[in-house]
DNA sequence: GCATTTTAAGTGAGTAATCACTCATTATTA
DNA sequence: TAATAATGAGTGATTACTCACTTAAAATGC
């Protein structure tokens, strides 16, 4: 991976997300870049390639963000650390979620798939600690992390601390 | 309102919700609506201004949506009422709301402001049950529903009915 | 009630700008 | 020297938008 490419990821990942995906054209970004157009299409062949670069990136990020959950032993501790989640993402990396947010709505790109392991693995975790419904639950708290999660980029949560707190409480944690 | 742009209204949002604002052009709104180009522009002066009244009816619908929600008096029936809200969406209405979620993150729409009227609501219902912390827990609520819907509107959710059953029991409602 | 004028609805060809993408050429590095 | 990195001018297609024009529907005068 060569600094130009690096740098024309770096930009087309802000310009995607500040504008989206098909208001930012490919002469901007190598503008931005400092870079010339032809050699976003040396490295990434088309406009599509260059986001699937971007998306594979976020997958990688996202898989590592919930490894240490899925990983954890202890069902109760599993569930704390699950919730800790979306109020542990930088402040310096909201932009990078937003994107990834804001183009699986531009794509219609379905995840269901790419949760599946997490799904199960909070299923689990409820069915240890005896709850009566596990997958219920398991969507349920999924759903309401999803949506804390967007509610925390979009800077839409006054206060998290509590508001993490009171959540932990609802699970015991 | 003529026929003819009302037409155009319901093929725009038809083409916005399933391709993304930026990604459909003017003229294949014209050509699906079966209308010549520059009477897209005749009545709606342009294509931002075509948006704007697409998300004009989305505010509309969305107070007349909840407006049963604020007018309840008892709290307990409120909560539940709202808590009911994301089930209730017709599913022949999913690509509408779709629409209305993908926009807000395509043009980084900022809809807490317009949400106040019901979260003050929500906060008085907490309140009146006694609730520790009334504000948190309807932001919490609130977050809740957000992801509930939009797993709803792109048909993620597996049994719709249990889940709300099981968020009721958590209200004791 | 009928003719005339004004207003609004609708057309479709045209515009400059921008789009994603190509390619021949040059600079850099292994 | 061979291979890759990088350039930048150029391509046809498409973009949002304009405009001179026609058609249809009200509004007005007699």
């Amino acid at each position: 991976m060569t600094e130009k490419k690096e740098t024309i990821l770096q930009t087309a990942l802000e310009l995607f997300a500040k504008e989206g995906f098909n208001a930012t054209s490919t002469s901007k970004v190598a503008k931005e870049a400092g870079v010339s157009e032809g050699l976003v299409f040396k490295h990434f062949n088309n406009k599509a390639g260059l986001l699937e670069a971007i998306l594979k990136e976020g997958e990688k990020k996202f898989k590592l963000f919930y490894a240490d959950v899925v990983m954890e032993n202890d069902p109760r501790e599993r569930l704390r650390k699950i919730i800790l989640l979306p109020f542990q993402i930088a402040e310096e990396e909201y932009e990078f979620w937003k994107l990834q947010f804001k183009l699986k709505w531009e794509l219609g790109y379905d995840s269901t798939e790419k949760m599946k392991p997490l799904v199960e693995s909070i299923t689990k975790a409820f069915d240890e600690l005896s709850y009566p419904a596990p997958s219920l639950e398991a969507e349920l708290l999924l759903q309401t992390l999803d949506g804390l999660s967007t509610a925390i980029i979009k800077h839409e949560v006054s206060d998290p601390e509590n508001l993490m707190k009171l959540l932990l409480k609802k699970y015991e944690l």
